[in-house]
DNA sequence: TTGCTCCTCACGTCACGTGAGGTGGC
DNA sequence: TTGCTCCTCACGTCACGTGAGGTGGC
């Protein structure tokens, strides 16, 4: 037969047979969220029973499900199932809105490294033709410049739109013109942004691009465009469609805006002159 | 053409523009994170570049992927491609294990969910035959009963050796008892104890079950082990198999043990006496 | 006296949010 | 004078962690 005395352990037994830290022990005493069964009479030690140990679960289980401390304390007194069941219930909200959150993250980050290593392999002011995989975006509206409306007020707009429309803002963003002439007549200023993201129901399809690497800051592609039409002239290329245009490197990962690189891709085909086929030949 | 001062923005329209709080601004500000490009000159009000609007994307991004302000700080000023690349990767292997950890809560609360149900829909006392579920779960080591050793300690060692075995501590445990006869020799000192858990490989198999619900505090049967024996008998049904005993309702439902529910469960399968036909028959 | 465990109390952490009290220009 | 926007500075939040200074029994 143990002594009654030898049932009750000190905040350091106890904290060693829980795994909760003393100091937590301590603040959980303070704010009345979980005490010790008793003081010691002479130096006012915390005595806590086994018993402890085993109900201070309905604390750590809880708090493990990131319930506030505040709200444990208050469902503590007069807890029964279905007050527990809806605490629960709402805790799963929680949790299912911080899951999408993190996976959004992931998924951000996810692309960024994507884009980034793209961006170190490329060499600046380089030109040629490439297979791109298919990119899921998602294209927002049809930017409206006003009368000498900056570049940075326009991708601003976007933004606010984006926000309002729960588009994860922190992906990254293109630009988008809708065919070549336009791209070159203004090359910094795009029909449209877009935003790279994986659960984009747009998409830049796959196939085959001219693309064209270009250094410096934001829409200042220093004759891109031009040097682009041109080779693709020289090889007998013609351009469809739009043009994308995605900055690999970006204040992101470079401080220095005149290191920033774009990536300008648009769709090619070979022309009537080349022995290739086409789909019009 | 639109003057200088025009393209200035104060803190309200900064705000408005970015969507970020002024009072985190002013925080960014006091922590040198992110200034204003100057301070007015009379008023010292804090005045930003429109450009500031796109480059504050650097600080946005990177710590809506949760990396410390401190360390957004530290690789502001000589960041490149290859360092943001590598604190993409650090923060990949945060936020996985914070997906871990949520989808860990996730699964607890529905454990805990299902389990509750049960317990509310389960009259005290009750004694029958239910098909059971295949119940996922992690059976624990043997338990190392001392003299006169109690039964919370030995509880306790098995929640160390869980958290050693980085098994989630916070589902719900049960116990487990290799057999009937053993089970009524002694209800409240099971031979090891189980932890209920989703990605569990052991399991409890699906099939019939003799099923009681006998309320009060951990391992106080009040004479239910005796009782199923008993109903099992008149009802031509032999046990077989382990006992598993889950508490649906508990500490985390309710605060009087009194008001503690156990679920106690073991296979049964008719007699030779039975008109059904038996495996040996 | 030394060493040990415990105590309380104050302050720090992190990324802000809030409010008090004051300024500057209309 | 009133109303507006901005400022600084101090303090609060949340769940602890840390350390200073002190106590009690061997």
């Amino acid at each position: 037969m143990l002594s009654k005395h030898k049932e009750l352990l000190t905040i350091k037994e106890f904290s060693a047979l829980t795994g909760i830290e003393e100091s937590t022990l301590r603040y959980w005493d303070r704010i009345g969220l979980f005490r010790p069964a008793m003081r010691h009479e002479d130096n006012n030690y915390r005595l806590y029973t086994l018993e402890q140990a085993v109900t201070v679960d309905f604390v750590t289980v809880l708090s493990s499900l990131r319930l506030p401390l505040k709200t444990i304390c208050d469902a503590r007194e007069d807890r029964n199932p279905k007050k527990i069941l809806s605490l629960l219930q709402q805790q799963k909200f929680e949790i299912d809105r911080e899951l999408i959150r993190l996976q959004g993250s992931y998924s951000t980050i996810h692309t960024l490294e994507g884009i980034i290593h793209r961006g170190m392999e490329a060499t600046p002011g380089e030109i040629g033709v490439q297979h791109l995989d298919e990119m899921p975006i998602i294209m927002g509206p049809e930017n409206a410049y006003g009368e000498g409306e900056p570049f940075c007020r326009v991708l601003k707009d976007y933004c606010r739109q984006a926000r309002y429309d729960r588009v994860n803002i922190h992906n990254p963003i293109g630009g988008y013109h809708t065919s070549m002439e336009l791209f070159i007549e203004a090359p910094a200023l795009p029909q449209r942004f877009f935003s790279i993201d994986s659960t984009g129901r747009d998409h830049r399809p796959a196939g085959k691009y001219l693309v064209g690497y270009a250094q410096g800051y934001y829409g200042q592609m220093g004759g891109m465009p031009q040097k682009m039409a041109a080779w693709a002239r020289e090889n007998d290329l013609e351009c469809e469609g739009p043009v994308y245009v995605v900055y690999l490197l970006d204040n992101i990962s470079v401080p220095d805006p005149a290191q920033y690189l774009a990536q300008i891709s648009v769709r090619v085909r070979k022309t009537n002159k080349s022995a290739w086929k086409t789909v019009n030949g």
